[in-house]
DNA sequence: CACTCTAATATGCAAGTTACATATATCTTG
DNA sequence: CAAGATATATGTAACTTGCATATTAGAGTG
């Protein structure tokens, strides 16, 4: 911005600012599906319904720091892989006062996923339901085996979505797919989960020799065990 | 966030607020180049260098309106692609205050890009120079042709560097490189713009199949006058 | 110790896509 | 009317992807 408009920064009485926080999409696949973290609110506006993690910015801390605090602080997470998604500016998202929220994707581990709702109890796991194919975005829709489909406060819903969508985007052309998978993983469940992404049913053959000679994927020599059959040979991400 | 959290946020003195601002990459292609146009900041700090058109957030404007704001007030321009980018937070981005900026990226066509310079002549347009290749990514350079080389201020090169990789990811799979282009234009004018966003020149019978195969072409029939040779056929853009 | 079952791994081939070279068409200019 | 320049069209090889099929390595069973 220019000086000029500035002037309306110096002064911080003269013109009120909007709180800033950031939101999380702590995203997983659970039983083959994608899945994610929720909390209750306990109070209005949006009492008993589920919301995305978040928390407000601090005056001297970064987005991203702001980020891995409430990945810390709310799902007892210390490292997972944090993506900055989109910011969330529409005027009355929160009933309440003017809130701009800086959204974050967050990808867990099946093993993360778990030592989170073992972490925080109040963390909800949710299958997500995308009715849209490839890339066409539109609203996703969240349920729980027990309280069946979840309707989210504020715009989570809409965070939600985007956080598909730009999974399911970047899924094929990154190494995204990566972050879901401990650190040894077979094929077949870096298939699986690019399936449970994609909402789609992938070719065997070809998805192995696309992945493999992309270069990302070194083998280790050991393979799974306790199979009832051929045990699967064990991968280790590397960056090419 | 949740509403223990949310308790910071209700008394406006107890807790200071970042400033929230967008920043506009306003993008256009001159010359077989990408450029950009800047303002030259006559105050501290960064006096002297040059900056991304931006401004202040207003408490009743959505982040998108913002931007429009500013494209109309900053560049005179009351219509152009825009797309949020990312937000920036880095703690010591301005030295003042605590600043938040939303990045947006503006598509201009370059009759768009020099009415903006006609109505605003404080506006410099500057070439950008991208000095990797493919979506590696890192810094890009700005030069124009009185004043040499130029230092942004701010993150603003950062915020720059972000942009031209963004549009370099998009133009292959969106339609955001017609956003560059005038209502009408021939196959060999919207190759030279993807020519000088991906910075790598393009097959030509390859792209104009590839393209005329997206379905987003429309042939109008008409074609170019006043050339030397053979005249192309001008197409419109229409979506599948 | 065969034999069966299952899934991993490997391979072959057709179909589709893309890069490149080359040919033809259409305009202006001298 | 030939030359020059560029648009447009097409043919072919190289590469990529999808699908079918074969082979391999384990566990379990009689």
């Amino acid at each position: 911005m220019d000086e000029t408009d500035f002037l309306r920064g110096y002064d911080p009485n003269a013109f009120q600012r909007p709180s800033v926080t950031v939101d999380l999409v702590l995203l997983g696949v659970r039983n083959g599906k994608p899945a994610v973290l929720l909390l209750k609110r306990d109070q209005q506006p949006y009492q008993g319904q589920w919301a995305l993690p978040g928390g407000f910015v601090g005056i001297d801390e970064t987005l991203d720091a702001a980020a891995e605090r409430v990945l810390r602080q709310k799902a007892g997470i210390g490292h997972a892989y944090l993506e900055q998604l989109y910011s969330f500016g529409a005027v009355d998202r929160d009933p309440r006062m003017r809130i701009i929220s800086v959204a974050y994707l967050a990808l867990l581990t099946e093993t993360a996923f778990d030592a989170a709702l073992q972490a925080m109890p109040a963390l909800l796991p949710a299958a997500i339901q995308v009715p849209w194919s490839g890339e066409a975005g539109g609203p996703v829709s969240v349920v729980s085996p027990e309280n069946g489909a979840l309707t989210l406060a504020f715009d989570h819903a809409d965070i939600l979505a985007t956080a598909v969508l730009r999974l399911r985007g970047k899924l094929d052309y990154s190494d995204v797919g990566f972050a879901l998978l401990p650190e040894l993983f077979t094929l077949r469940q870096l298939q699986d989960v690019h399936e449970a992404i994609l909402g789609t049913s992938l070719n065997k053959p070809a998805f192995r020799r696309r992945l493999l000679d992309k270069g990302w994927l070194a083998a280790t020599g050991a393979h799974e065990a306790g199979t009832a059959y051929r045990p699967a040979e064990l991968y280790r991400f590397q960056r090419p």
